[in-house]
DNA sequence: TGTACATCAGTGAACGCGCGTTCACTGATGTAC
DNA sequence: TGTACATCAGTGAACGCGCGTTCACTGATGTAC
């Protein structure tokens, strides 16, 4: 008992390589990011890395996974709601709240958006990952909510959505949108009537 | 006279550098881009890259360079015809032609999805100038069809649009999407609806 | 056309630097009695 | 509670390695006469 205290500070000073390893690395690049510069970053000397990681590429995956945790976090509570009630007036609650999801933390958004297609390196294969089951799931909601009905192709409706939703954090994060709850209007309104017309071309091409 | 033999093998050397340097990139990453990789690649010394270049920066920015030209030049000749005749029945051709265009070398789409992102490095700030011009060509020739009387915001609409072409180029690169035809299909439907919604919403706001 | 000289793309060898990684050590914290 | 010992997070110093960069040199190509 009271064993904590140096185990709590180990924990501390891990979590603030890990910090510091986003910081740098949102700063100046994946070129700057060095085990010195993540220990400085952290007020620790150099040699310290290696008390809590076994290399780069550790740091990586267990930064990758934080960021990860975090916004599923804040996504997981919201996807129970809509699927216990799975009516398609959701949908923009959804998008909003994915939207914003991401723009808590808007360095971290940068960072997913910089490096999820990265594959030779932890965070890039990491951040992929999350975002092929950000999709796949979508598709399943789609489908629970009848749109599969309409439009057969849900992959490329999906495609759609993922990349307007994308389009509308990228256009946040570097300001050339300024009104967030306008454009989360019309992304809402973009994605009913991207189905609609999905809908209508393939009633059409059906007769 | 004549003069030219050593000359132009001296611009083959050189060319194949700027194509290593691309080809280490997509194949190894960032990380693994070092100035004798590069000349390996190229066949040559790794000090023969120092004839050519005065750094690695130099090498990235006649990378990039090359990258955009090519792009650039395939879809020039294709605005020239469309501001010639601004009907809205071009939408469909733009959207295709664009998609096309990026995956005529898909490998170089690949690295520019990957890199546009990445500010620190001559390749991440050619890019996004790149998609940066683009973006305001789209809202200039938006402008021009007469988009901008039903839809006031402009920007957010574009964001959309580009979200989804990149969107697009993604699931064709990362095979998702299987038929291509399809996908620009209902692309060019999204957008036509996207822009639908968008006039309907500010019509009704204006009431 | 032939010869003597100039140019220059490409090279091997050498160098200094910053990085990752290891290790013996320190001193604060925790444990046993 | 106090004391003697054990643990362990964090460190300074040292090392080898791969990289960028420089430079004197080579030999093929071009030029002048």
């Amino acid at each position: 008992m009271m064993t904590s205290s140096r185990k709590a500070s180990k924990e501390r000073t891990r979590g603030r390589l890990v910090q510091g390893t986003l910081k740098v690395l949102y700063k100046d690049g994946p070129a700057a990011l060095t085990t010195g510069r993540i220990a400085e970053s952290a007020g620790v000397a150099q040699p310290t890395f290696y008390v809590h990681f076994s290399d780069m590429s550790d740091v990586l995956q267990q930064a990758a996974n934080l960021v990860s945790e975090k916004l599923l976090g804040r996504l997981r509570e919201l996807r129970r709601d809509v699927t216990a009630d799975p009516s398609a007036d959701n949908m923009r609650e959804i998008l909003s709240a994915t939207v914003a999801a991401m723009l808590v933390e808007p360095k971290n958004a940068e960072l997913f958006l910089r490096h999820r297609r990265d594959v030779g390196t932890p965070l890039g294969r990491s951040w992929r990952t999350l975002l092929d089951r950000a999709r796949e799931e979508l598709i399943e909601d789609l489908r629970e909510l009848g749109v599969a009905d309409d439009v057969p192709n849900l992959e490329v409706h999906a495609e759609l959505i993922v990349g307007m939703v994308l389009g509308v954090v990228e256009g946040v994060l570097d300001k050339r949108i300024k009104d967030k709850d306008l454009a989360v209007d019309l992304l809402a309104l973009s994605v009913r009537a991207s189905r609609a017309a999905s809908a209508a071309r393939s009633a059409a091409a059906a007769e």
